[in-house]
DNA sequence: AGCAGGACCTGATGGC
DNA sequence: TGCCATCAGGTCCTGC
């Protein structure tokens, strides 16, 4: 579920709490969450590593320890991580529990299952291959109308699908991808390579923009989405197209349609998006 | 090479 | 109420 403003809005709650805190103890409740390593070297040898800072590259959130080592963890889209001063109620889908040494604890949970864990040297940190595939962040200088021409002039697909792609740039969704298209006014199926330089413009910033407005909003909860501290987003209030499908088109009052496109449920409105 | 589609899981929702 | 089908914000693997 959570795209890049979720998964920054969580690194910043964790930023707050997490640095100097030493881990105590290590729960593996379901081992499936824990790729690397193993889940007895996991438990085993985390306790005694302190958090030195949190950090984000695309969806993948990375928590740095005092030995030179990462735990790199993907929420998918239903994993969530919450931070306590003080133990909370576990259930079914609580995961993986760190207890730090002051008693303050932090739960990966996840419904579905699909979340990953990883714990590993950072120099080995390309290993992870999601990780060492990623585009360039959005927001950095590399991402520019420039890089964009470049790009989207060797695709043979959808723009859709390269937006998904998070070898062309790291942090999208399904959710912002809908967002600035519609905000770019241009239609999800149109081929990659069609779109001009001034469409490509308006895309990136489109982008730029709708990614920070949810990060300013703390991230967009459909359902599941929660920050570090257990609290909502805020974007689903200003969200123009996606799940809108019917409703008025706030641009132009026609009615948002919703379509597949590249294996996704998709929002648009057919008049604004050419 | 590059893409579409299924697989991985569970829960919510809507139709009958 | 119960059963079934469909859908869900992401990535990885397979096969075309």
């Amino acid at each position: 579920m959570p795209e890049l403003p979720e998964v920054e809005t969580i690194r910043r709650g964790l930023e707050k709490v997490l640095p100097g805190r030493k881990i105590s103890k290590v729960d593996v409740r379901y081992s499936g969450s824990i790729k690397m390593p193993t889940v007895s070297k996991f438990t085993a040898k985390l306790p005694g590593r302190r958090v030195i800072k949190i950090g984000r590259r695309g969806k993948y959130l990375q928590i740095f320890l005092d030995n030179e080592s990462v735990l790199v963890i993907h929420l998918r889209m239903t994993g969530k991580l919450i931070f306590s001063f003080t133990p909370l109620t576990i259930d079914k889908h609580t995961h993986v529990i760190f207890t730090f040494s002051d008693h303050s604890v932090l739960y990966f949970n996840d419904i579905r299952k699909f979340g990953t864990i990883y714990w590993l040297p950072i120099k080995r940190m390309y290993e992870i291959k999601g990780l060492a595939c990623l585009g360039p962040e959005p927001f950095s200088p590399e991402f520019c109308p420039g890089y964009m021409a470049e790009k989207l002039a060797k695709k043979k697909t959808t723009i859709k699908a390269v937006l998904l792609n998070q070898e062309f740039v790291a942090g999208l969704g399904n959710i912002y991808v809908d967002e600035a298209l519609f905000r770019a006014q241009i239609h999800p199926q149109r081929a990659a390579a069609s779109l001009t330089q001034k469409e490509m413009a308006a895309l990136y910033r489109a982008i730029c923009e709708v990614l920070q407005e949810a990060i300013n909003c703390r991230g967009t909860t459909m359902s599941d989405y929660r920050d570090a501290t257990g609290a909502y987003g805020g974007f689903q209030q200003l969200l123009r197209v996606y799940r809108r499908s019917g409703k008025a088109c706030l641009v132009c009052g026609y009615p948002i349609e919703r379509i597949i496109v590249a294996g996704r449920g998709t929002h648009y409105c057919p008049n604004c998006q050419k």
